[in-house]
RNA sequence: GGGGGUGUAGCUCAGUGGUAGAGCAUCUGCCUUUUAAGCAGGUGGUCGUAGGUUCGAUCCCUACCACCCUCACCA
């Protein structure tokens, strides 16, 4: 055990007792607070003299004998505190000696302006609102840590202003995400996240159990279908906030549970939600961002402009100068080898080329791109494009070399479904653990009938990393992740 | 899962084959407009964990754990 004399933590074990001593509860109940620190930081014209109480956290402290100079920080910001002895009573000065860093504190007194300029609240009355038991990081290093930053998130939100923002945006992200589809005629729902049979994308699920029911049950990796189960029910614009789960790795870009949006609507097609979806990024990225940008890392790309829209082969093609378009299985494999592709695990037409897209086209798609016309097979849920069968009616948009919104023209002719999920049966036997697997119930919904509709699924996690400039999914997710604490 | 890196005081980091240092925080004293306040003094560490080499390991070796980067899978 460390000596007491230099352990931070029993001196603050003895201010909080000593505080007790005085009669003082270091947890009291409430506070009443005039203002919040940034508004009288900023409202000096018309605070000048005037009383306020205010609180916040004590964040820096600089003594000088008989007067001290103190920061406070709540979630608009910062205030400093002036406490001199001469103009409080004896036992508000000695009570300022109970407090440390980190303590949640009330400061009433007068508005002034130090000879640096600061506005400053002149203490009369100190309260102590929540003692603080352990030191918060260095002030002036902060802390860098991502571990702790991640796991302890609220130190991280105490000692890093910034973290703060990247959150608010977030916040304004989803407000803007549902006040454009409100206006747009969308109905928000909530659909299972406990799924019996898991579908509407290619990943693998967390598997759970009910006991009651004794049965398996799968998280949600999508809400694809129940949502088209609600347009075959005759609503005819549906969307959902939807918290995902896919059982695969962790990094920069994936978390093992994000948030997606996906939205449906009866009789558009791919192209009507092409617009849609441009518009709706455009929406947000005004009302989050106060301009049509959006940020990588340091580089703020300007999106006002036309998004280009290249189907996928005629990318390839571009690309590296090979066309792929009518090729059989054995071509495709020799064409995309020769430009030194690896196709492990890559079996049908369909892979292979989604492979060479992914090495040698999507990386170079920085401004926004819409790229269409994907592979028929590897897109069971989408409409075989009206031009060409072996492809489909989708687009993916890509910005900074990463898919944000992934769209078709929904299928609804219940046969074609079935074939399809036989397929991706058939993929599954081959060893893909990531093929759609058979849902009798969805074709069932669809053999009564499903409007043309189209559907649009993006992420929220991987939007808000483009809004805020942000490196990581784990600087936009407030509690990502983690391995079990160690030791 | 593969490859690379990191792990030393509460925090940010130096450093050495002979059991350790700085700044900040903390404690004591001085200081009535400071702001990374200052000055003086003090306390504080089983150097990630477990083995091994060695007379002796925080340092060298091995394994493990955690995190970061990168590749693979995916949104």
């Amino acid at each position: 055990m460390a000596d007491e004399k230099s352990d931070p933590l029993v001196h603050r074990r003895e201010k909080l007792e000593r505080l007790r001593a005085k009669g003082i509860n270091p947890f009291p109940y409430r506070y009443d607070r005039t203002h919040k620190l940034a508004e009288v930081a900023g409202g000096f014209e018309h605070l000048e003299g005037k009383t306020v109480a205010v609180a916040g956290r004590l964040m820096s402290v600089r003594g000088h004998g008989k007067t001290m100079f103190f920061h406070l920080q709540d979630q608009t910001g910062k205030l400093q505190g002036y406490l001199r002895q001469d103009a409080v009573d004896e036992d508000t000065f000695a009570l300022f000696k109970d407090f440390d860093l980190g303590d949640i504190i009330g400061v009433s007194g007068e508005v002034f302006k130090t000879k640096t300029g600061e506005t400053t609240v002149k203490v009369r009355k100190l309260e102590i609102l929540a003692k603080s038991l352990l030191p918060l990081p260095e002030k002036w290093h902060g802390l860098t840590d991502v571990d702790i930053r991640f796991r302890r998130r609220y130190l991280d939100l105490i000692v890093n202003p910034e973290v703060m923002a990247i959150f608010a945006a977030r916040t304004k992200t989803l407000r803007a995400v549902r006040a454009f589809l409100d206006k747009h005629g969308f109905l928000e729902v909530e659909t299972p996240v406990l799924q019996p049979l898991y579908g509407g994308a290619a990943a693998r699920p967390f598997v759970t159990h009910h006991n009651a029911l004794d049965m398996r049950l799968y998280l949600r990796i999508a809400d694809e279908l129940y949502l088209k189960r609600l347009i075959v029910g005759g609503f005819d614009r549906v969307y959902e906030v939807c918290k995902d789960f896919r059982n695969e790795g962790m990094d920069r870009e994936h978390n093992p549970e994000f948030t997606m949006v996906e939205f449906y609507a009866a009789y558009l097609d791919y192209h009507d939600i092409m617009k849609l979806f441009r518009e709706l990024i455009l929406h947000i990225a005004r009302e989050v961002r106060g301009s049509e940008t959006l940020q990588l890392g340091e580089e703020v790309i300007d999106i006002s402009g036309e998004w280009p829209e290249v189907p996928l082969l005629e990318s390839i093609r571009t690309a590296t100068g090979r066309d792929f378009a009518n090729s059989s299985i054995d071509e495709v494999r020799r064409l995309a080898t020769e430009i030194g592709v690896d196709l492990t695990g890559k079996n049908t037409w369909g892979q292979i080329i989604d492979e060479v897209f992914s090495e040698k086209v999507q990386p170079n798609l920085v401004r926004p791109t819409f790229i269409t016309d994907h592979p028929r097979e590897i897109s069971p849920l989408a409409k075989a494009n009206r031009r060409d069968e072996t492809l489909a009616e989708r687009f993916e948009l890509f910005v900074g070399g990463k898919e944000i919104g992934n769209a078709f023209s929904e299928l609804s002719d219940p046969d074609d479904q079935r074939e399809r999920f036989e397929s991706q049966s058939r993929q599954a036997g081959a060893g893909d653990d990531e093929a759609h697997v058979m849902d009798e119930d969805y074709l069932r919904a669809l053999s009564y009938g499903m409007p043309p509709t189209g559907g649009l699924g993006f992420g929220i996690d991987r939007l808000v990393m483009l809004l805020t400039g942000a490196a990581s999914i784990r600087e936009v997710i407030l509690f990502p992740t983690m391995r079990p604490e160690g030791t």
